[in-house]
DNA sequence: TCTGGGGTCCTAGGACCC
DNA sequence: TCTGGGGTCCTAGGACCC
């Protein structure tokens, strides 16, 4: 394996190693790890549900993309594509716990894992060398992950963070790359400078009309016409081109800063009853998520998307924090009335909750016996909470949440009693 | 008969306070 | 009649990411 006998010889002097774990075509590869004697090899789509108007393929498998399938595209375009793609629904509980299960064998390597998103993630194993050198890690990783979970990953090895997704990019599936700084000029700089992590669709088109188009180029450029342009992004700008990137893998992923739910209507609605029905929906997943993370929220902000696409959003700050799904329901009903009405139709509706604090401390910094004042509601809220995570959303429904239309369709996923919750990696870290 | 859903971070103006 | 400067919070929107 590695051609020193001392892996010290790997690991530079100065700097970091650091891995970039990207599971490839990950959804679908959990389908196919699931269950293989349906799906493996097969051309497979994760993706909505055309008849709710969700038409869209969210991830596609590899034997789909070879005939055309693409990530964004309309499922019924990929069926036209593909006459043989197996469409299936997303199932996120299923993906959460392979994701726990992929970066908990990161996790034997190194304590500095940082969850990126439920797909990726970071490891830190500048300090790992008991373990061989930086390519036997990413190896031994991308093997057991293989044959443990069943599942393919592409690694990418770097001295940071920002070279070490770049690298991870590099080779899929089942790759693993990597990219050193002195490999940033001759890899990188003849790219368009939109392949660079955090060059997205406005800033590339911002950048070419003022003649910069590749890394290289804007690599090169004065670190000071960039400030003008750009402002502080200027500096931040060069470095990268440059593969410099200082940030740290942080595996104490503070706790979310917002959580929502946002759903497609299925058709466009005008009516308050059934407006009413959705944000009533919405509210009860959005409050038990937050609960679930033993948080409260300070701050309720609604989305609300037209018929053409058009989006806004409107929010309201309240005066005592609060984690109880009815006062959620009456704000985000109040923020709809006060800022849009009914009659207008709208196509997408959404609740997101924000300026998050822990309830203990939200509960010592308030005046406890104001924030007590309804004891009997905490325990009915803790023991609801209790009975569906054991029964499934569906076991206790409130008035007002059952309906023919499908709004209900937010909460109707049953839960697995073995699932494992992304917000408690989060919230603890991954050695729970 | 277009274009899902979950996030983070940043900016910028106005209110309000000192 | 003119009018500083700093700071925080709230609100709305946009860019970017997976």
């Amino acid at each position: 394996m590695s051609h020193s006998a001392n892996p010290d010889d790997h690991y530079p002097k100065r700097g970091r190693v650091v891995l970039h774990i990207d599971m490839n075509a990950f959804y679908c590869s959990v389908h196919e790890a699931v269950e293989p004697e349906k799906y493996k090899g097969k051309p497979l789509a994760v993706g909505g549900n055309i008849e709710l108007r969700k038409g869209i393929v969210v991830t596609s498998s590899y034997a789909a993309r070879a005939k055309g399938v693409k990530t964004g595209m309309h499922i019924r375009e990929a069926l036209k594509a593909c006459p043989d793609l197996i469409v299936l629904q997303p199932d996120f509980d299923l993906y959460r716990q392979f994701s726990r299960r992929f970066m908990q064998i990161a996790y034997g390597y190194s304590p500095l894992v940082e969850a990126m998103s439920i797909d990726e993630c970071f490891v830190d194993i500048t300090g790992s060398k008991q373990f061989g050198t930086p390519l036997d890690i990413a190896r031994t990783i991308q093997d057991r992950i293989r044959d443990e979970l069943g599942l393919p990953c592409s690694i990418g090895v770097a001295p940071n963070k920002l070279l070490a997704k770049m690298a991870s990019d590099m080779k899929k599936p089942n790759g693993i790359s990597v990219l050193r700084k002195r490999d940033v000029r001759p890899l990188l700089w003849d790219k368009p400078c939109n392949q660079m992590y955090g060059i997205g669709y406005r800033m590339a088109e911002r950048l070419r009309k003022l003649n910069i188009r590749t890394i290289g180029e804007l690599a090169n450029m004065d670190e000071s016409f960039l400030v003008k342009h750009f402002g502080v992004n200027g500096s931040w700008l060069k470095r990268a081109a440059n593969g410099i990137d200082e940030s740290p893998v942080n595996p104490e992923r503070e706790q979310s800063k917002s959580i929502g739910h946002t759903t497609t209507l299925p058709k466009n609605l005008t009516e308050s009853a059934d407006i009413s029905r959705v944000f009533l929906n919405l509210s009860d997943q959005v409050a038990r998520r937050m609960r679930r993370q033993k948080l409260v929220c300070g701050t309720i902000q609604i989305t609300i998307r037209d018929p053409d696409m058009k989006t806004i959003t409107r929010s309201f700050t309240l005066g005592v924090p609060t984690e109880n799904a009815d006062d959620i329901h009456r704000i985000s009903l109040k923020l709809f009335e006060r800022h849009w009405g009914y009659g207008k139709p709208v196509r997408l509706l959404g609740v997101t909750l924000q300026s998050l604090q822990p309830k203990q401390t939200a509960a010592i910094q308030l005046d406890l016996f104001e924030y007590e004042k309804h004891p009997k509601k905490e325990q009915l809220n803790e023991t609801m909470d209790r009975i569906r995570d054991k029964y499934g959303e569906n076991a206790i429904l409130t008035a007002g949440m059952v309906g023919t239309d499908p709004s209900a369709w937010i909460r109707n996923h049953k839960r697995r009693g073995t699932s494992l919750q992304m917000d408690h990696i989060r919230e603890r870290g991954l050695d729970e």
